[in-house]
DNA sequence: CGTTGAGTTGATGGAACTCAAATAGCGTGG
DNA sequence: CCACGCTATTTGAGTTCCATCAACTCAACG
C-alpha cells in the first residue's frame, strides 16, 4: 500500500516511455495516488503463472521477462521477451485468470500496477481509458509482429530481423541500440524464432562472417544496420 | 441511419453469439438504437483497407473474410480467416487507420457497427466496456494461435490443426462441424499456414490415405476428429 | 471438344534438423 | 589468482522435410 509519491516515478529513468508512472505522477492528488509497486524478480523466477487471478499489470524497469504461453496442451511456446520500458500481461486484463507464464531472464526489477485501482481511474478518467484500450490494442500485435517474422522467412532472415528488433526497442527506452548484450540464451532465442540453437548459432557466425555484426557469447554489435535490414527484408 | 429495430438482430441465426447485435437490441430504448447496418460483400471486395479511417467494426453473417496485413513492407499476410458469427478489425480501434485489409475470398454478408456510436455506448454502460475490452483481447488471442499452429510444427500437424480449428469455429455458430466446404482456396490455405500449395495438397491426401478425412477439392469430411488431434498433437 | 484454372502427383535440390564432438565461458573453491 | 568442472555455444556430418519446377488430372464452361 505505497502511495504513488514513493514511488518516485518523476525519478525514474524510463519515466517518459511510462504511462502507469505518468498517470501515477499526474493523478494522485486528485484520485489518492494510483498505488504502483517495485519488485525485484530473480533469474528463472515466475512474474506470474499461467492460471493466477488477474490482479495487476506489469512494467519492466530492467532486465528481461519471457513470456510463455502454456495454454496450449503442449510443451511452454516463448511469445515475447519484455525488454526495459515495456508493459506485461495486458492482454490479460479482459480474463480473470492470465493465460501466460512470465519467467525473469536475468535478475530484474519491474513495477506492479494495481488493476484494480486502474480500472477505477479509467472509469473516472475517459482519456485514460482510451489509452489504455490502445496500449492493449498494441500488446496484441506482438504476436502478429512475430508471425511476420518468422512464417514466411527463413533461419538468416529471421536472426536479422530479431536482431534489429531487440536492437530498436532497446533504443527507445534509452539504451544504445548498437551495441549490446542479450539477456536470453540461445535456446531461448531458438524457441522464439522457431529454430534450433545450433541453427541461431550458425547464422551469428555467418552474419559475422559477412562483417554485418559483432557477436562474442550474449554481446552483440550491429556493424551495419543497413545491409543487415536488407538481409531481413530479402526473401 | 437504420435504427436496431430494422436490423431484425432477433431474428438473425447468429444473435445468440453476436456481442454487437445483443447490445444493439438490449439498448435500443434507452438509447435510440445502436446503427447496424448490413451489406453484402462480393468475392474478391475489400471490406476495408490498410490506412482506412477506423469507423466501424465488423460481424461476419455469412461467408467467409481473410484478413491481410501489409504493412510490414513486404507481399501481403494472411493474419486469418474470419468465419460466421465472428468479428472483425477489432485490434483496430485504438488505432486511427487500419492496419489490416479485409478481402471477401466468398460473396459474404455482414453486419457493420458504427465504432462511434457504440464508444458513447461504452461510456454510459460500463459492462459494456468491459465486455469490449475482453473481446479486443480476445482478438489479440487469434495470432497467437496461428503462431502456436505453425512456429514449432511440420506441415502435416498444421494440416491437421487448420482443420480442426476451423471446424470448431463452424460449429460454434451452429454449422456441422464433421462435413463443411472450405471457403478458401490452396494458396489461401498455404500462406495462412506458412506452406505452399502443393505442400497442403499433399497433406490432404495424406491424411485421406490415413483414413482420418475425406476431400474433394473444397468440400471436407472430417472421419476421426480424435485421431485427427493426435497427428495435430504430435511433435 | 478445346480451353482454362484449380488441384494433384512426381522428381530433385536445398535449408534446417539431428546427433555428436569440440571449444569457449563462467562461477566456484582451493 | 588459477585450476577445475559445468554449462553454453560453436562446429561438423548425415538425414529429413519441404520448396521448387514440371507434368498431369479433373471439372466447369463456352
Amino acid at each position: 500500500m505505497l502511495e504513488a509519491k514513493r514511488t518516485g516515478c518523476e525519478l525514474c529513468g524510463l519515466w517518459r516511455i511510462c504511462f502507469p508512472g505518468r498517470v501515477a505522477s499526474t493523478t494522485e492528488r486528485r484520485f489518492g495516488g494510483l498505488s504502483i509497486r517495485r519488485m525485484r524478480v530473480p533469474r528463472g523466477k515466475a512474474l506470474y503463472r499461467s492460471g493466477d487471478k488477474v490482479e495487476s499489470f506489469y512494467m519492466i524497469r530492467s532486465g528481461c521477462i519471457k513470456e510463455l504461453d502454456e495454454s496450449s496442451g503442449r510443451r511452454a511456446m516463448l511469445i515475447n521477451f519484455a525488454l526495459p520500458g515495456e508493459m506485461l500481461s495486458l492482454q490479460s486484463l479482459g480474463c480473470a485468470f492470465s493465460n501466460t507464464t512470465s519467467i525473469a531472464v536475468e535478475p530484474s526489477f519491474i513495477c506492479v500496477v494495481q488493476w484494480g485501482a486502474f480500472n477505477q481511474l479509467c472509469a473516472d478518467t475517459p482519456r485514460i481509458a482510451t489509452e489504455l484500450i490502445r496500449l492493449i490494442a498494441k500488446a496484441g500485435t506482438a504476436a502478429r509482429d512475430l508471425l511476420t517474422l518468422i512464417r514466411d522467412k527463413e533461419a538468416l532472415e529471421r536472426v536479422s530481423g530479431f536482431l534489429l528488433n531487440v536492437s530498436g526497442r532497446l533504443q527507445v527506452s534509452g539504451s544504445r541500440g548498437r551495441e549490446f548484450r542479450l539477456a536470453m540464451n540461445r535456446d531461448d532465442i531458438a524457441d522464439y524464432l522457431g529454430l534450433r540453437s545450433e541453427t541461431v548459432s550458425r547464422c551469428f557466425t555467418e552474419l559475422s562472417r559477412r562483417q554485418l555484426i559483432r557477436v562474442q557469447a550474449k554481446r552483440v554489435h550491429i556493424l551495419h544496420a543497413a545491409d543487415l535490414r536488407k538481409v531481413f527484408l530479402s526473401a
